[in-house]
DNA sequence: GCGACAG
DNA sequence: ATCTTGTCGC
């Protein structure tokens, strides 16, 4: 895929969440919320997980194929733990690995799903859409659970969603991805609407709670493939 | 000041 | 996220 630069794309760590929470200010307002993407023909899955008690940051990205839904190549790497989970800052800390892995990818994916919040955080910044900033690329956030805001009950079946709120604000989508099961937290990361978002996360699935390709990113970082044991 | 808090 | 077996339910 096109090369990034993975050097400015996140600033070192040095302890100053002051200084990264404005930054974080700074790029979303850079996010672009209307459907702007190409032609779907391929779709990419990254996730993060970790190795050696945390040491070891490794990130998994997963390109399939937009119309069959079959991976058409995976990519794994790791890199030394940078800072440790802060809520809220959650991209400096694994999108360097994720970036990596992405760029080793054989082609630029037409969009991303990313595990973890688009712009549903306190400072329109998720994971999501701090990736599709950086890289300029279509993005959408998929995560398990909420970081921030409120929701109504959602009805028990597939398609069935509720608006996530914040400040008065809706910042993305409580989805029933699959019949009575905890539902996800959908909000766009970056040149994707609102309103489309979720119906991308469901057309993109259907048998599993998560997307296909968050799903077999998840699986790949995770190392818990069909191999292991 | 007291909780909540993506992965 | 990760440490971890069997077990309850669709």
């Amino acid at each position: 895929m096109t090369s990034i630069d993975i050097t400015h794309a996140v600033p070192p760590w040095d302890g100053n969440v002051a200084k990264a929470r404005q930054l974080q200010s700074e790029l979303a307002a850079r996010v672009h919320l209307e459907d702007d993407y190409p032609p779907l023909r391929h779709v990419a899955g990254v996730d993060v997980g970790f190795e050696e008690g945390g040491a070891v940051t490794r990130a998994a990205a997963v390109l399939l194929d937009s119309q069959t839904l079959a991976p058409i190549a995976e990519v794994v790497a790791r890199q030394p733990t940078r800072m440790p989970y802060i809520p809220g800052l959650l991209s400096f800390r694994e999108l360097p690995a994720l970036l990596q892995a992405l760029s080793e990818l054989p082609q630029t994916p037409d969009l991303v799903f990313v595990d973890g919040q688009g712009v549903a955080h306190p400072r329109g910044l998720g994971i999501a859409a701090h990736l599709g900033v950086v890289t300029g690329l279509p993005t959408i956030g998929v995560a398990k659970s909420i970081l921030v805001g409120t929701h109504e009950e959602v009805g028990p079946h597939r398609g069935d969603r509720q608006p996530l709120e914040y400040k008065g604000e809706v910042i993305g989508c409580v989805l029933r991805s699959k019949d009575g099961i905890r539902p996800l937290i959908v909000s766009p990361g970056h040149r994707v609407s609102m309103a489309t978002a979720p119906e991308l996360v469901l057309a993109f699935g259907r048998k599993y709670r998560l997307p296909e390709p968050t799903r077999l990113a998840d699986r790949l970082a995770s190392r818990r493939g069909t191999l292991r044991r």
